[in-house]
DNA sequence: TCAAAAGTGTTTCCCTTACACCCATGA
DNA sequence: TCATGGGTGTAAGGGAAACACTTTTGA
């Protein structure tokens, strides 16, 4: 079903979405206490993109960034930040769409709409890793997780697009608890840690972490965790939403 | 000079600029303890709106926000900061743009380029309320200060825009020191104070704020102000910036 | 001499930091 | 019983809050 709206959105010419404006999003993940972002690759031409989309003509801007990472991961119900507008006029590049296009065996023409200048705006999602089936389609037929650390070379600005996402990331850690979108369900302390380690790139002292976010009143101790390690169990915790 | 480009942004229907998108400023200006906000009147029809332009086909996002402040205020080098892109699709809302164009004299069509659905790219602009000078145009023509604690009823959802802007600005004052370019180039540290107050809607403790700026080292004094108050002169402060 | 506002000093309080100590567990 | 990692206790440090005090000025 992904597939066929993908096919509908590169098939229908831009008849249907709004000209000249795109979603693109920077989906994060946690796995082997690693930072990763979902990147698509044009197999036949090697080339690097994050995930994005066009707006429907009568779709509100939000909800078309949920569908694109929506149809990249088959999730829903998913935690998305607008972050930033990108629309410097030396971002358009119609190089690499070209090649892609010609690669995929389409003669593109220089009106053709998807080799006009676009404007991105751009959207942090967080999901959880073991959640996620990553969704290639048709022209898009690589759809992977990348560590953040050893991204390869993207198309366009779309690098610049993902410094300034972990930029946002790091400056909502703290005010919005975004963290716990990047969790399983339950997950122990030292995780977490892990975690916004990861994300603000140094190292945290483990009581200070502990204590901090036990005084914020929105973990729930769930029950202790049996690792077979040689040593104390840690407990197992759940954030406590506020419908709860 | 301006007059002229606003005339051809409103007599091009639509050739030259990116079609569907539109830059929106939230201009705050400082001045009689209050904070002020720029505000476009039409007045054959009442109907108020937040300054606001659209994207030349080879210009930047950013300068084209520039170019939208500079229009109404005939400043050069402003402050902006992008806070947000508003793309619901029920802001789309033809009803005052035909009712303005109409009263205009211009019988629009239905599916004339102004009255299609448009997403703004939103910023909120920092001047100096003593250097601006609002500039209406042939169809704007009010262009004035309003305080923000009393904004008429607005366009479209130009209240939000503004709440939203409230918040971003109060976000970034104490990260990204954005006060003084509400600010004269000289000031006294109770001026300023009465600006954060206002911005964060509370009161401050007097000694606690002067060692917090002062402490900050981006504050020269420069000499003692003679109010002709009966009390002791307030020394006036500058702002040091980088490039010093 | 007094009132008003500006500038500075000082104490208290609290949160973070830093480090120590105990606990549970398997080898 | 020892090493390992998890949880908690506690003292030191730094910054903000709260209040007091001094200074300068015109009436």
């Amino acid at each position: 079903m992904y597939r066929e709206q993908r096919k509908e959105e590169t098939e229908t010419a831009g008849h249907g979405f709004m000209p000249g404006l795109a979603v693109d999003a920077v989906i994060f993940g946690f796995h082997d206490q690693q930072l990763k972002v979902l990147l698509m690759q044009y197999k036949k031409t090697g080339i690097f993109a994050l995930p994005g989309g066009f707006i429907r003509e009568k779709e509100n801007l939000n909800d078309a960034a949920e569908r694109v990472v929506s149809e990249r991961t088959a999730l829903k119900d998913i935690y998305l930040e607008q972050f930033y507008a990108f629309g410097d006029y030396d971002r358009y590049d119609p190089k690499p769409l070209k090649t892609i296009m010609t690669a995929n065996g389409v003669i593109p023409e220089d009106d053709h709409w998807l080799l006009q200048r676009f404007i991105s705006v751009s959207y942090y999602a967080l999901v959880d890793f073991t959640k996620v089936v990553p969704m290639p389609d048709r022209i898009f037929d690589g759809c992977a997780w990348y560590d953040l650390a050893n991204i390869p070379e993207l198309m366009q600005d779309h690098s610049l697009i993902i410094r300034k996402a972990l930029t946002a990331l790091r400056a909502d850690l703290d005010n919005k608890l975004v963290a716990f979108n990047l969790m399983p369900e339950e997950f122990t302390m030292s995780e977490l840690q892990t975690l916004y380690e990861t994300i603000l790139g140094k190292n945290l002292l483990r009581p200070a972490f502990q204590r901090k976010l036990l005084s914020l009143g929105i973990l729930e101790r769930v029950a202790k965790k049996w690792t077979g390690g040689a040593h104390k169990a840690p407990y197992l915790y759940r954030f406590i939403s506020e419908n709860n």
